[in-house]
DNA sequence: GTCTATATTGACAATCGTTCTCAACAATCC
DNA sequence: GGATTGTTGAGAACGATTGTCAATATAGAC
């Protein structure tokens, strides 16, 4: 009999997996896996796209990384900040600053709608997105 | 010259699209472009994929339906209370449930974190993901 | 260090939702 | 009826993501 657990995925220690968990470091943005798999191979760092996805994976079921899936059904990775927990983003559209976002409150109202229904083991998703400052000033620039 | 404004789609009235929002006329949650695609077929409606993803858009982009995109990418579509605007949803895991949700309080808050960051044009997407009441009750009967 | 078991990789095929193409068609207006 | 032009549909094309599976690399035991 199988006594012994299933091991996750992502126990080994691989220089792919480094690489990926490298290349998230140096952005502060939401990525795509494919963004990511070319930064890779501009760096040299030779990494097959598959496993660019499988990491990305790994990571976000560990909890180390954020995903958003974008309006048109793209899934976009993120290295948020660590032992941050729970929380939401703040996205401009023109750039892809992000910024995060922490409301107890409205944390609280989401886990009060879902009771209130009768619904468990609740969940939710919340993101914001505008147009920074900066991608304002630029609009206005360009305008001229 | 061409001073006559660019048509938006949607503009004639055709059996296709009839037969679109007719279906989903029928069903209270969110559903697939695929999925109305069937059930079309199925009630003897001859309407090409494309054509229900063509009128899939134009009534969201009209407003008349809601999108939810999946974890996974896949876009499902809504007939909401019309004339409701802007709300939520708490959606049903397991059976698909759909509740409409209002929060006030929540739209300030994001219109707020918006402006103190500096973003302008915010926009928001809030989904509450759970197991309904019916759904938990069946898989306790299942496990017994 | 060597050996072994097995987790991991990568090139490529395959999948799947969605959009594009474009000739045939049909709604609207005169 | 006839002209105009938005609309349709079958299939090809697309793009992101996942599956395949033999070759490889890692962690641990010896
Ligand atoms: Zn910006
Ligand atoms: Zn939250
Ligand atoms: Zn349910
Ligand atoms: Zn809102």
């Amino acid at each position: 009999m199988a006594t012994e657990a299933r091991r996750a995925i992502g126990e080994r220690s691989t220089r792919q997996r480094t690489a990926v968990a490298a290349v998230l470091q140096e952005v502060d943005d939401f990525r795509s896996a494919q963004d990511l798999h070319q930064m890779l191979r501009r760096k040299g760092e030779r990494v097959g796209l598959a496993t660019v996805y499988r990491s990305l994976r790994a990571m976000a079921d560990a909890g180390d990384i954020d995903i958003l899936v974008t309006a048109d059904g793209e899934s976009l990775y993120r290295r948020c900040g660590q032992g941050a927990g729970h929380h939401h983003h703040l996205v401009c559209r023109g750039c892809g600053l992000t910024i995060e976002i922490s409301a107890p409150a409205v944390e609280r109202w989401a886990s009060t709608v879902a009771v209130d229904h009768g619904f468990t083991d609740a969940q939710h998703t919340l993101d914001i997105f505008g147009t920074c400052q900066d991608c304002v000033d630029q609009e206005a620039a360009q305008a001229r």
